[in-house]
DNA sequence: TATTCTGTTCAAAAAAACTTGAACAGAATG
DNA sequence: CATTCTGTTCAAGTTTTTTTGAACAGAATA
């Protein structure tokens, strides 16, 4: 099959300082917000290049194992990081990173945090019904205070949620801050 | 000095089912951040009490090493989710938790976001920098719009923050969304 | 059907993060 | 000054997370 040269060991490409660089930037943003660093290194390398990539051009670039190209495009696919690009004539896959901050930003929330804030419902209420256990009145009652507190905290979050992605989002919108009305 | 009861070793406390379901909420939250989970259990500990609490009765509650009591508060006392309480004629130090919101998600911001953001700035200029040496002009320019890209990201980053505080302020303010005007 | 091509799986290895507890330092007390 | 009290430090141990790579599965090809 072909020139020898095309063989599949050891075409570790050496990247340009630029890229280097640029895929750091998202392994620190990746590991800021709690992701392994094979995902910025992954998307990273889709970032930086003007053509859609392959599983084997993305090992060869970064150097690592298959595994982790395998479950790091995986968890990428999952939070609408990047996107499948068809390549007629080609058994493989290409991907192409996802350019818009909006979407990259709902992906992430809706994997990591809609789930823990929607079940976070039950659990408050759970926390009520053992409450009843507590014997000392006074103790009671501040808990029943703390739990009033997480609810607000919990309602808050849920509604900042849109916001976030609205002030993120695509079509440029402006927020105005009103003084709350007085009642 | 006094009953052998009062002895430091093994005075365990034996935790309420409430208070153990509101200290795994927090343990949730601050693992879900990517705080280590001794950070969640002691701030849970101390949302949980009425009263101010010492290193040894939150070292109690939990049933914790003293190294971890003494790391994880420090972290609180940074994040500004914890607030040293004087007590007169005890040479302890004494906590409470930081019950703003606002409060505990702008200390949270400060002290792990501001600081990958300002130095952003700097790093992108350098990948500017180091993209001169990019020989094959398309791709230059290529990378030259994904750093602008970048910049743009990093922009809208920068002005969301202000904006999150202001909705969690306690201060209640209304946001209005207006559609761009068309120019 | 055998072979090659693509990508996934998963047990084991490696790395990173967290916790522990003994030694330490400084301040208050006697 | 010696002792006790309080809390910190940090090397070593533990746990968790991440990475690796060999074995595997399925689809296309010959």
């Amino acid at each position: 099959m072909g020139s020898r040269e095309s063989s599949k060991e050891f075409s570790v490409t050496e990247l340009p300082a630029w890229q280097v660089a640029m895929i750091d930037t998202f392994v620190r943003a990746t590991s800021l917000i709690g992701l392994p660093r094979s995902i910025g290194e992954i998307y990273g390398c889709l970032f930086c290049n003007p053509n859609p990539l392959t599983f084997d051009e993305i090992q060869d670039q970064l150097g690592i194992s298959r595994g982790s190209v395998s479950g790091g495009l995986k968890t990428l696919r999952q939070l609408g990081a990047i996107k499948p690009h068809y390549v007629p004539g080609s058994r493989k896959d290409y991907y192409l990173p996802e350019l818009s901050m909006e979407r990259l930003v709902r992906g992430f929330i809706k994997d990591k945090f809609t789930p823990h804030l929607d079940s976070s419902v039950d659990r408050l209420e759970s926390i009520e019904v053992s409450l009843a256990d507590e014997p000392d009145l006074t103790l009671r009652q501040h808990a029943n205070d703390r739990l009033n507190t997480l609810r607000t905290w919990r309602r808050r979050a849920e509604k900042l949620l849109p916001l976030v992605l609205a002030a993120l989002g695509g079509t440029k919108q402006l927020f105005s801050i009103k003084e709350k009305s007085p009642n």
